[in-house]
DNA sequence: TACGATTATATCGCATACAACATAATCGAG
DNA sequence: CTCGATTATGTTGTATGCGATATAATCGTA
């Protein structure tokens, strides 16, 4: 009853749209990222942190999707750049929360236009920006329920 | 005139939308193949050459919108899988030919299957397939546009 | 035809990403 | 209170991804 693909060609291919969008993407935040010495998924561990500091690593990870075995590094490097301070909670030892630097808070500053030239960037393809992100957060958590059970 | 976004969060950002649906369906492909042996970006690469077999490296990354960087490791792995085989162009000695071997070629008919299983767990979204991924092209396109002069 | 420019691929270094496993701290049932 | 289970984070190994650079082959032009 389900229409079969008539044929395996990528441009048919969903996934592919997401997979090559995103990588897009990542393409156009680079040089403006660039300025803040950021990585993309480093900037958005700080768009994290600077909503609410002092979180744990578990509670970024679950925000980002990420796994510890990635966040773990990453947050490393931001401690490495001097951005944030990684500290063992005295209450839970096994919890360690991460804190902003008074450089970590001030980059915020610079960041605040980081959204508004990504958003010109994506202006010119006239996609309802609105619509398509609220697809893409349906078909995401769509996916995600049922890996959980 | 462009009214700024309220605040830095998140779920505001098409960015994170695309990026997390992105790792989603990932994570969705993963087990199924897992079944074939390969991983998401081999099985693009797979894709491509299902399609149309002896495809230059350059045909293959323009497509997939990869680096040779990327592409020429990729590769190696599929050859040491015993998928396909890298051969210098006797014509041109700059250009390596990607053709697929037995092996690869009979992998097809385990992989017609891959759409099927993945529009299953996609569908339970209830997103507009074929319109979330017009929306997602058109972005990239536009956003590749810019990056080009 | 000689030789600088271009082209196609490859290599290296860095930063994600995740599964599988490890470790240390905390919790909880008896 | 004790010890197995759970929890939070970290480590290791493998596979992307890309920028910068390298290398070899081809092209183009004087």
């Amino acid at each position: 009853m389900t229409k079969a693909p008539v044929d395996l060609d990528l441009s048919n291919f969903l996934c592919f749209a997401v997979y090559s969008a995103n990588s897009a993407i990542g393409r156009a935040y680079k040089p403006i990222l660039d300025r803040l010495g950021l990585t993309y998924p480093q900037y958005l561990a700080m768009v994290c942190l600077w909503k609410k500091d002092g979180q744990t690593v578990g509670e970024i990870g679950e925000q980002l999707l990420l796994e510890t075995s990635t966040l773990t590094p990453l947050l490393k490097r931001l401690e490495a750049a001097g951005l944030v301070k990684r500290v063992r909670d005295t209450q839970d030892e096994r919890v360690v929360r991460i804190s902003l630097t008074e450089e970590g808070r001030s980059l915020k500053t610079k960041a605040k236009v980081v959204p508004n030239e990504i958003a010109a960037i994506m202006a010119a393809s006239n996609v309802q920006i609105e619509e398509l992100r609220d697809a893409l957060v349906a078909l995401r958590d769509g996916i995600k329920e049922q890996a959980a059970p």
